[in-house]
DNA sequence: CGCTGCTAGATTGTCAACCGTCCAATAGTT
DNA sequence: AACTATTGGACGGTTGACAATCTAGCAGCG
């Protein structure tokens, strides 16, 4: 982290497919790419100025993940948010950061829950000024951070996926949030279980804030035609 | 499922890159492909008959799996099963078994738990007659329907990936097991709690199953040199 | 009028050849 | 013997081409 690393390190560009990968994961995960979207490679390659080799590659890995699915000799096309898929999602997520939680304790908690109240705060201060795309932005940091916390490069990964895919219901959904003070609380209870040591709370709590988060979801889809959460085409 | 399916449904075959994911994926759960190899695409390209695209896409897709890591401009290798990989191997396996699990209680617990006797059937009949590798097809054919009972496509999915590094490991470590009679046991266990709708005790074994599978190979990496679990090179 | 079959266009899937980059082993020097 | 320069080999990426396949539109027929 010395100056110096500013200009020596940068020679190691990661590879291209990573890039490639990384933009599209984005575009989706901001709502650029819309469900049920297709991607057309001579397009997309033209426009990112890459050939389609290592485009190829890099939706991939986005359909290896699950973000993108494709039809043979029709094309890759961007996944479509049942409310199914995102009662799958949840479950998975749930899955993934219940085992991170739970790991947590076995190291320290305490310093973890510390962390995790910091993000709290950020979010809390951006739902002071009703900036809502960075309290969702906070959102997500606050789940990322707690699975790194496990200090699991597997569920690490796996939990990186799904976030993606939640990031594509959360964008879509900002604006029919309930109150962001909530939601800042439901966030700060659970990192509070972990600076109290209380891993049946934490657990408690997790799955609560994951049911409710499906619970949103699942009503919102119900709704007239929201997002792609109800039958395309 | 009627009779007439059998005609007009396996029209699509699959891609290339899956055809070649597969048999990588094979060649390493049995190892074919040692810990720590290199993967050469040209060879490779040679080998299986097809040009370096397909190729690289199919080697993409097990790098994002985990099996493989690539060094940028050196090539790919298969995964080295340190210690600290196999922990965190069943640790992700546990999150997403347990999860499944869970989710299987609130289908269809009993008739879930007699198929899963069906396979520690077939296991005994395995055991029985000292055909350990039988066994061990049967012990990942039990976790592989254990996941896929929960009808989850993610949790499916991420098992997939992890149940072949568990086979990397389990095919080498073949017969340093303990008895065989007692890993059917073991799995016995695990269904016969779900026949008799006890989540406490399944959730219990489960942990109980994988913790011991840890020591095992903990134990086993510990030795002089076994597989690739100590440091190759 | 509706259905079948064909054709054209577009897109994906695959291959082959080419070059720049980078690593690592080797050879050569001090 | 240790260090440095060279060089070979493999990967990463580009280009261009061709085959396979799907969609859509149109002609022909009952």
């Amino acid at each position: 982290m010395t100056p110096a690393d500013r200009f020596i390190e940068p020679l190691v560009r990661e590879s291209t497919p990573s890039i490639i990968a990384d933009k599209l994961r984005k575009a989706i995960g901001h709502g650029e790419l819309k469900a049920g979207q297709q991607l057309g490679e001579a397009e997309l390659a033209r426009e990112l100025g890459v050939s389609r080799g290592p485009l190829r590659e890099g939706m991939q890995r986005l359909t290896q993940e699950g973000l993108l699915f494709s039809v043979r000799n029709r094309g890759l096309f961007v996944i479509e948010m049942t409310p199914e898929n995102v009662r799958d999602m949840y479950l998975a997520r749930s899955a993934i950061e219940r085992a991170a939680a739970e790991q947590i304790f076995l190291l320290d908690p305490v310093s973890a829950g510390d962390e995790l109240l910091d993000v709290t705060q950020q979010m809390a201060r951006a739902a002071a000024r009703q900036d809502i795309a960075t309290v969702s932005d906070a959102d997500i940091e606050f789940h990322q951070r707690l699975v790194s916390l496990a200090r699991s490069p597997r569920l690490t990964r796996i939990h990186n996926t799904l976030l993606t895919e939640t990031r594509m219901c959360i964008h879509a959904l900002e604006d029919t949030y309930r109150s962001s003070d909530e939601r800042v609380a439901e966030h700060r209870g659970i990192a509070e279980a972990l600076t109290s040591s209380d891993h049946a709370l934490t657990d408690q709590r997790l799955v609560a804030h994951m049911d409710d988060a499906i619970l949103r979801l699942a009503t919102a889809g119900t709704g007239p035609g929201r997002l792609g959460l109800v039958d395309q085409r």
